[in-house]
DNA sequence: CGATCACGC
DNA sequence: GCGTGATCG
């Protein structure tokens, strides 16, 4: 009996936070710190324990005049909840979460002062025993430096962690394996989880064979810190474990930079590397039901744990997977670019009369302008502008400037892709892009190192690039894309009947446009009616000015505007979404995908009027972007499952926004085609149709 | 390290 | 509109 009672001095406990407890003050500008941090504390206490009756006790004397209210408040709240020995239930826990909540100011639940106990050990009795610590969580921090594995920090109560470094019996193999049991049991927290899928596949995924599902599915589940802390702030660029401490947690701790500098983690401490590992793992336990909370009231469970998670492992194979680049055929490509480059060099040289670096915009700019006399059009901050659009103007001027603009672009593909690419090749052949899922503010993926989603397609010879890229042996590549997939989101968001209708009937959206526009039968529109209308419904969808239509197709901004009224009478609907949208947005302070995903819009608020005109562009762009990136989310965990449901060797390996790519065993190619557009035409159901082209080939050239 | 330019969607 | 990267000064 007496070992399933809580017996709590409650004064003591609130004394304690108190102490312990930077001082902050309610909504009602009310100290609460030490109330805060008590109940805190035995919420703690009472998940990782399994009492099952709690009894506080309160004396009347109280020293400190400070302490004394907060006593007082805490005493309130649990009475509330009943006298004498008041049973553990999940209604209590959640009542005294709720508790919490009231008494931060901006509603938030903070974590209590930095309060950790650290072991350290690779004793291979005491690890085995951690991992069968009880409850109902834990987080984990995998300490990694450039690609090794060295050690592990993991709490289960978010007061006591452990560093475990890898020695001995303890491997990293062996601790991935311990964590991958562990997740079968119970919920895995940590930061930037996608790096370590490398050593522990969460059971959540290693047997999953369905794709997405609009309604959570039970069982133990992984949560990163990171993707959430990002879904709630898209804005800011890199999150690092100390910006979610101080942001959730209000605790200020060393980067990693100043603990380490760019010395090897090797090298340093044990001491120090010990608490930099289990710091973070103390931050991910303490942060993640703050962050669960305000992912849950701001309505982005689903986006978080429906679609970011499983997306997250999705990624990682990606990434270990890669893709195969032909070494030999890239040098040759940029060897056939350099006898071109050098070329053009000797004739520039010769057309200006002088030797200069080409490549100086600043340079240039004084030989075109001063020295060879062209008629400046466009200034930049700190000069002549001598950007492709303004060049291509003046190519009948000089015949310098074609050759600048052709030498511009070969040293680009030359510099970016060709050699940029070779640095990336590994060992295995392939290059093993990163793809962020915390870095964009409307909810796309970025890949860097290198970017393999702006691999060049406009121009014939930066396409042939493509060509580098391969599927492995005997292998092909199915290459999926939406047909205008922002278009169509439009369409649906602003339910316009036209554009709607439009799409219904399946031919040339941008042909029906220019007849509606320009007032002419769907057959006699002529090229340049149709590229007007391109450009217009492109610019739409990013919410462009008059000013920037006028710039996108070398057009006055007079005529630009008439473009602009012409496309709005044609779809009133779009123009009123576009009203609605903005006036919301400036309402609400940020825009909402159809999913819920958020993207702060501070702008629309600026006092400064080019400030706010961005705002209006932003927040009519987001919602169609993060909307298409959320859909193309969706349909890659459908298409990644389908895979693994169905056992194929088949595997996804490249994302470009709104393509993916398949590098496709010869016996699967029919399954394969039928299932990319299958899973990626149904992700989402919308007014229009979605439409998926599918194109198969034995390089990237040929498959797209 | 910010500005400019060029590549993608 | 959203990105990444190379280059310059």
């Amino acid at each position: 009996m007496s070992e399933n009672l809580l017996i709590v001095n409650g004064n003591e406990l609130i004394s304690d936070a108190f102490y312990k407890t930077p001082a902050f003050t309610n909504s009602e500008g009310v100290f609460v710190n030490g109330v805060y941090g008590g109940i805190f504390k035995l919420i703690s206490i009472l998940k990782t324990s399994e009492y099952k009756a709690l009894s506080i006790s309160f004396s009347e004397e109280c020293g400190n005049e400070r302490l004394k209210p907060q006593i007082l408040k805490f005493k309130e709240i649990i009475e509330a909840k009943g006298q004498g020995e008041i049973p553990v239930t999940k209604e209590l826990l959640e009542s005294l979460e709720n508790a919490l909540k009231d008494l931060s100011p901006s509603g938030e639940v903070k974590g209590a002062s930095f309060d950790m106990t650290l072991k350290v050990t690779s004793d291979l009795n005491e690890v085995e025993a951690l991992f069968e610590t009880k409850s109902d969580r834990a987080a984990f921090y995998f300490l990694t430096d450039i690609g090794d594995f060295l050690g592990l920090g993991i709490s289960f109560d978010g007061s006591n962690v452990t560093y475990i470094p890898v020695e001995n019996f303890i491997t990293a193999d062996y601790l991935g394996k311990k964590l991958s049991i562990l997740s079968e049991r119970m919920s895995l927290c940590s930061f930037d989880i996608k790096e370590s899928y490398k050593y522990f596949e969460p059971s959540e995924f290693a047997n999953r064979t369905y794709g997405y599902k609009d309604e959570d599915v039970s069982g133990n589940k992984c949560f990163d810190v990171l993707i959430g802390a990002y879904l709630i702030n898209p804005l800011k660029n890199d999150y690092e474990p100390w910006d979610v401490a101080k942001e959730y947690l209000k605790l200020t701790l060393p980067k990693r930079a100043d603990l380490f500098g760019k010395e090897p983690l090797a090298n340093a401490d044990i001491k120090v590397l010990s608490e930099y590992a289990s710091k973070i793992a103390y931050i991910c336990f303490n942060a993640e039901p703050l962050i669960r909370a305000k992912l849950a009231k701001t309505g982005m469970e689903r986006l978080m744990y429906n679609i970011e998670m499983p997306l997250s492992y999705i990624l990682y194979s990606m990434e270990k997977e890669g893709i195969i680049v032909k070494r030999d055929e890239l040098k040759a490509y940029g060897d056939k670019l350099l006898v071109r480059i050098d070329e053009l060099e000797k004739a520039i040289y010769e057309a200006a009369g002088i030797e200069f670096n080409i490549n100086s915009p600043k340079q240039l700019g004084e030989i075109l302008f001063e020295k060879l006399g062209l008629p400046a059009e466009k200034k930049t901050k700190s000069g002549y502008s001598t950007a492709a659009d303004v060049l291509e103007k003046l190519a009948p001027e000089h015949k310098i400037v074609a050759d600048i603009l052709e030498y511009r672009g070969l040293t680009k593909l030359k510099s970016t892709y060709a050699d940029g690419l070779a640095a990336y090749i590994a060992d295995d052949n392939r290059i093993h892009t990163s793809f962020n899922q915390t870095i964009t503010a409307t909810g796309r993926i970025s890949s860097t190192e290198p970017n393999l989603q702006n691999i060049p397609m406009r121009t014939e010879l930066g396409r042939l690039i493509r060509k580098v890229f391969v599927p492995k042996d005997g292998y092909v590549f199915a290459d999926a894309d939406y047909s205008q997939i922002e278009l169509r989101i439009l369409a649906h968001m602003s339910e316009d009947k036209g554009l709607i209708e439009a799409y219904h009937e399946g031919k040339d959206i941008h042909r029906i446009t220019a007849s509606k526009v320009f007032h002419v039968p769907f057959e006699e529109v002529t090229s340049l009616q149709r590229r007007n209308a391109k450009a217009v419904n492109f610019g739409i969808v990013y919410g462009i000015s008059a000013f920037g239509l006028s710039q996108d197709l070398s057009i006055s901004a007079h005529e630009a505007k008439e473009y602009m009224e012409k496309y709005f009478e044609t779809y009133p609907g779009v123009k009123k979404y576009q009203e609605d949208v903005i006036a919301s947005t400036k309402a609400k302070g940020y825009s909402e995908t159809m999913f819920g995903r958020r993207r702060p819009v501070p702008e629309l608020k600026a006092s400064n009027f080019n400030l706010r005109q961005f705002g209006e562009r932003v927040a009519m762009n987001a919602p169609i972007q993060g909307t298409a990136a959320d859909i193309m989310k969706i349909a890659m965990i459908d298409v990644f499952f389908k895979l693994k449901e169905l056992s194929l060797k088949s595997k996804l390996i490249l994302q470009i926004h709104d393509e993916l790519v398949i590098e496709t065993a010869p016996d699967e190619v029919d399954t394969v085609t039928k299932l990319l557009v299958e899973e990626m035409e149904k992700a989402v159901t919308l007014s229009v149709p979605m439409e998926v082209d599918c194109h198969i080939g034995s390089d990237w050239y040929e498959a797209k």
